[in-house]
DNA sequence: TAACAACTTAGAGCATACTCTAAGTCAAGC
DNA sequence: GCTTGACTTAGAGTATGCTCTAAGTTGTTA
């Protein structure tokens, strides 16, 4: 169950540059060190960080995603509902633009085939 | 009808800055000048810089805007339908992705309010 | 004519998020 | 014992997209 970097990042598919990034940035906890004083990492940190890698390519700066893990560390779950819920409404926003841009596209695209 | 940069980029809403900058990275081509040197806009500046904007809005780096500008420029037709096909499927799987987001998020808050 | 705003340029600086380099340690296999 | 691969650190470098600074010119208005 417990793994050093190397594994941690082939299951989190994060470099360990990017690992030791995160932990660099405050983003991850330190992690434990073994003897040889290599990281070692278990599933709860692998849950933690593939939620991390879901909130960042759903567009949460590191930062804000930083302040969620803070939170969720510190059991505060009022301020991890809060995190989350104006993350939600970011993305339905988003999904309003994005549905937008698609409409914008498609009108131009046919656009340009009736100009040929 | 003509304006400079100032009129421009009210109307455009990017400063004088990024509509300088957007020309130094070739991605307008360089403005025309009056005698003394300022450069001058016309509506279908406005028209391009705009499109420009909802691109950029929408997701599209500026090096790829960069190349829909010039293939508009020279009014290579396939290239724009290229490019802006590709950007298609691009915001349709955004779409996708942000429907995911959305869902994974709203099943985080109903397990954080269950946790109460 | 003097102040003031708007414009010009080249180039430096900034924020975000990595990504890589250098120099070194450590454990396992031949 | 020596190579190999995985790990360690601090810090430099990269890409994107601005954003600002300095020093100067030009046009309008009182």
């Amino acid at each position: 169950m417990p793994m050093k970097i190397g594994q941690f990042s082939r299951e989190s598919e994060l470099s360990p540059h990017t690992i030791r990034y995160y932990e660099k940035i405050g983003l991850l906890q330190k992690a434990d060190k073994d003897d040889s004083g290599h990281r070692i990492y278990d599933e709860a940190d692998l849950d933690l960080i593939n939620w991390v890698t879901c909130l960042k390519k759903s567009g949460m700066p590191l930062q804000k995603i930083k302040r969620y893990v803070e939170a969720y560390r510190h059991n505060n779950n009022s301020e991890v509902t809060e995190i989350l819920g104006l993350h939600l409404v970011k993305l339905k926003a988003q999904q309003v633009d994005i549905e937008h841009y698609i409409d914008v596209t498609k009108k131009k695209l046919s656009q340009l085939k009736k100009s040929n």
